[in-house]
DNA sequence: CTGAAAGCGCTTACAG
DNA sequence: CTGAAAGCGCTTACAG
């Protein structure tokens, strides 16, 4: 079973009757006599070597594997960080291993570390998160991503999302909604925090308005149950802000479902602009994260980290940008 | 920089008192004396030990890592199909690593092979795709899931799709629409093939029927350009077979961009059934395709290939179930 | 610039 | 049941 015709370096050194060593190191750039180089070159192009990735990372100080921990796949947020950081990685000849909600956080950390991951790039902290937490116990760079954990020992960006919620309130408060619903993302992650506190802070500053809070976990089900019993409340809301588009999206459904006319009878806010809020069906008003530059800021943090393991931590604040759609009107 | 504080088999060796070779066994269920077992494993438990992929894939017949080929990340389809695969995977104590379509075919390959897949599972094979044809060249077991290729020697599994068509164009023509496009996936799909194969039959069986087609190579915005361009001819169709249902979703909000309205004025089938097109905003007719299932059997037929390198080669074919929503109507 | 050699952390026969 | 030893395919000092 051992499919094992492969062609190693040895039988490439015996061929251009040079030692092993010096195809390794025609292969990693040391010096090398141009003559001896270029006929290296050519058994090396002749079998199309390719080195084993395994004995690789076995000897040397680093396996070139990232570990990318993004928990819900289904989000249509996360391709688009994905592809920006493979892009980003694939530039710099190293490959990104994921790690999804399949497992769970021990499992998960063992993956990790019998990979041997130069690092870590985690989309989806939670206060406390256990994996991330065991991540950094083991000495493994980490970068936190879009979600950010405060005074974390951690590289971290994320986008301005208490602006964000600035942003979602003001319109709605400036079209007259004074009768607001807004629907959380989990507890514990940074960005429903964030965009909470920063909406709720304008609320706050404007007389007159009622605002309650509702439980969406960012997900998609427990978002489209949460608005459907809001709606069918005695004095629903007028304006609904959902923490992210994933949200907002069940918020559309849900007022379908109910024949609640969106934006005449409620106005709704999203969070994130992921492609899918441009489309004419859906065509929500929203606030836009710069969703590939997050991720290619975290994997640059992270190569930064790993070239340079004590510099300063650093915490880098995307700009966030209003997007009017037309699931928006006055009160 | 060699993070290397981490504890290897030698060291949980000497600990417990035992060689090397012993610990390797209670890793791997060779046999051994209970009571020497279980003080090695209080060891291991002790140090929280994980043995090193690279050292294990490089001495050993297997990798332990599959490969899984899914070019555009982008489509929803695609999420469900990883978490399926991961699940099987994983229940094996096997790993995926994912090639899209940020690598070039050569990339790709030299990936794939620089790891020492032991399999890969490849979804978006097209006709004489080049690194189909290569994988299987260098000898590396390969299935071909949910795209298939006429006469390739793998393992292959896919949907009904012929009956996918056939059962889109009879919805269609039993409302009475003869004015019919089909935008069609790209040439060498064969899911595109096949779909298009059943549904044209039917619209020949049926007398006046006037089908036009035009390429959406199962891409949004070049779906959406060619719907527009479509709805904007003199006489337009009335009804629109697309087939996959993210170019459904372009039909339906190019639709919505034209003043079109949908199912009144035409009617839009799609292909595929992801989560999506349940969705109130969109509620798509469309041929619901086992998306999880055909990830899992790919998976598996892979697994059965490693044990059995010599079976003869399987084809599944998994059934296809009609979904009616609302946007389809009379014509 | 180049070669001989050690060694990365495991698995796998091979003895006993 | 258990240990000593070879070896997987590389990188990296170390001589020359």
């Amino acid at each position: 079973m051992a499919r094992r015709p492969t062609v190693t370096s040895v039988q490439i050194a015996r061929e251009a009757g040079v030692a092993q060593s010096t195809v390794s190191r025609v292969l990693n750039g040391g010096s090398v006599a141009p003559g001896t180089r270029r006929r290296v070159l050519e058994v090396l192009a002749k079998y199309d070597f390719q080195p084993s990735q395994a004995a690789r990372s076995l000897v040397g100080a680093r396996s070139g594997l990232i570990g990318v921990v993004i928990r819900d796949l289904t989000n249509p947020f996360y391709p688009v960080m994905i592809k920006a950081m493979e892009r980003v990685l694939h530039g710099q000849g190293l490959r990104l291993t994921l790690v999804t909600d399949v497992l769970t956080a021990e499992e998960g950390l063992a993956l990790l570390r019998r990979e041997g991951v130069d690092g870590v790039v985690f989309t989806s902290a939670v206060a406390d998160d256990p994996l991330a937490h065991r991540i950094v116990d083991h000495g493994i760079p980490l970068v936190l991503c879009h979600r950010t954990l405060e005074g974390f020992p951690a590289d971290q960006v994320e986008a301005d999302n208490v602006t964000a919620g600035r942003l979602a309130a003001d319109h709605v408060l400036a079209l007259g909604h004074r009768r607001i619903a807004m629907v959380r993302g989990p507890a514990g992650a940074s960005t429903a925090e964030q965009r909470g506190h920063g909406f709720r802070q304008r609320a706050e500053d404007t007389r007159g308005t009622v605002l309650t809070e509702v439980d969406g976990s960012y997900d998609y089900a427990v978002a489209y149950a949460a608005v459907r019993a809001l709606l069918s409340e005695p004095s629903p809301p007028t304006a609904l802000f959902c923490q992210n588009d994933v949200m907002a999206y069940a918020a559309l459904n849900a007022a379908a479902a109910c024949g609640v006319a969106v934006p005449r009878e409620l106005s709704v806010v999203g969070c994130d602009d992921v492609p899918l809020s441009a489309w004419e069906r859906i065509d929500l008003t929203t606030v836009r994260q710069p969703l590939a530059r997050i991720a290619e800021v975290g994997v640059e943090l992270l190569l930064g980290r790993l070239a340079e393991p004590d510099a300063p931590y650093r915490h880098e604040l995307l700009p966030v940008e209003f997007v009017e759609r037309s699931t928006t009107a006055p009160a």
